[in-house]
DNA sequence: GACACGTATCGACGTTCGTCGATATATTGA
DNA sequence: TCAATATATCGACGAACGTCGATACGTGTC
């Protein structure tokens, strides 16, 4: 109810020495809103894309209404991920690659790559 | 109600070419997995162990009932990234660490990294 | 074998979530 | 200004989830 805006910020990696209660809140609150097989293939659609993509496009290809389809994009914008740009009276959203970078690197325990 | 047992196994990187409704259910379920504030604290203290951790030893820092924690660890175990060991009449929990990995690439778009 | 103790399962409850039809809002074009 | 179209919001419904008390299962101990 507070910080949706940016929980990107406030989440710590998962090997980090102890997790506030706030952090942990945060973390989950990321991997929840990829917590559903529609929100990964909307994020797998803009991430193959790599330019931002029209809501329009994404209706038909999920099988899913249009109230939906807006329903889920606001879930990805409210965490993040996901970059809401009105162009016309079309609404076209990216990927927010540094967003899913920091998700990457708070499951990445350790740092091992590199 | 299929393949809960190995999701790991089965799920791609989101910037794959096209995710397949089975593949996104699968990285979905693997998200919903750590998509609980009390799921994320309970892997942050086996990341942060770094060996297998009495159950009996988490219920009390997470303020939750027995069976509450009992719950959480079958939704771990089952989603593949936690492993169960019996000693005596002790349950202990460890991390699978290259199933965390795997969870990490997941979410890394392009391999930036190296 | 009987008991104590750690853990898992069961059943129930309230809350959150995904979904959709109906409707409201906003932008374009005539 | 008015009609058409794209998107967001609202309200409702069923399903899934987190939580806990009660209870069953297993293991070690006496």
């Amino acid at each position: 109810m507070s910080s949706l805006a940016e929980p990107i910020t406030c989440c710590a990696p998962l090997d980090q020495a102890v997790l506030s209660a706030e952090e942990a809140e945060a973390t989950a609150e990321l991997f929840k809103a990829l917590g559903d097989p529609a929100r990964v293939r909307i994020v797998n659609c803009l991430a193959t894309a790599g330019e931002p993509v029209c809501i329009c496009d994404l209706n038909g290809p999920l099988g899913l209404a249009q109230p939906t389809v807006s329903h889920h994009m606001k879930k990805l914008v409210d965490a993040g991920l996901v970059e809401r740009e009105q162009r016309g009276k079309w609404a076209y959203f990216s990927l927010k690659r540094d967003a899913v970078a920091t998700l990457a690197a708070v499951a990445d325990l350790k740092g091992v790559c590199c």
